[in-house]
DNA sequence: TATTGTTATACTCTATAACTATA
DNA sequence: TATAGTTATAGAGTATAACAATA
């Protein structure tokens, strides 16, 4: 039986999991740390609260994260001028230059990708994986959920 | 400036992820759990080590998993009768139902996701999946990874 | 001697709750 | 009184290494 359009995704998503795994094998460096990292290039220094709102996460597990971080030189605690209370986590100039050329390697990535697909057939194909990726949207905003009726009738 | 290609193919597997994690909000399930109930639904009792390269884990990494599914009633350790250092995990009653339910909450979701896409489409955006698909199991199969010289020059 | 799965140990991510310092 | 970030505590996933039982 062929994979459903869902099997497809999801093994492009283990794929992409996979490989930035590999890519981080032998370093300090990790996924949910990298994403930290990728907002601070974009936000600049930033409050561990509005980290916390942009990674979807708790301000517990920021402060984990930028300890993390922090033992191995990819960020600073710098004080706030604004509120002493707070404090600016801010990219070492080393992560910042290493966070560019990762940016260039994503880049380059989704190109070897969008190669991969017949050249006519690219203008559909982005307005499809926009389709989808819009249904998603929708679907995880309401309050649906895809899987119901788990662990027996509790739930 | 527009989202790229791997920009969105990343997006939708964060909304995957996070439907997933909403799906299983309050019960004892988590994604590596219901990954090895899923792999049990479809290859029959197996072995540990079987179950620990379906993974793409360890086998200290399946006993772990296989304790925590056997601790709530979803699966049970049988004795192999063919080798009796091995075990055979099996799905519970219960659990395979569970399965079965999911495997077509699983098909709907396919089904309305790809209802997103326009019918005249569907047919090329498929392709196009099947392409990146292809290509990004190349590129993982390969020796190459993405991110290179990260962590200063040391890697 | 090799293999299966365990115990031992350790690290990361994540969450909730209680607390401190500041607003 | 409310907010920012911490300490305290806990559970889950993952990994390596040493070990027991069996092949």
């Amino acid at each position: 039986m062929r994979p459903t359009i869902l099997d497809r995704l999801l093994a492009i998503s283990s794929l992409l999991h996979e490989d930035t795994q590999r890519s981080f094998a032998g370093t300090t460096l990790t996924e949910p740390r990298v994403h930290l990292l990728w907002v601070l290039l974009h936000s600049g220094p930033s409050p561990q609260r509005v980290l916390a709102e942009a990674l979807g996460s708790t301000p517990r597990n920021i402060s984990a994260l930028v300890d993390g971080l922090e033992a191995t030189g990819y960020v600073r605690r710098e004080p706030n001028p604004d509120d002493r209370r707070a404090v600016l986590v801010t990219l070492t100039d080393e992560a910042s230059r290493m966070m560019r050329r990762m940016g260039e390697d994503h880049a380059r990535l989704s190109e070897l990708l969008l190669q991969a697909v017949d050249p006519q057939d690219r203008g559909v194909f982005e307005r499809g994986i926009d389709a989808v990726l819009a249904r998603l949207n929708e679907l995880v905003s309401s309050e649906e959920v895809t899987y119901r009726d788990i662990e027996g009738e509790e739930k």
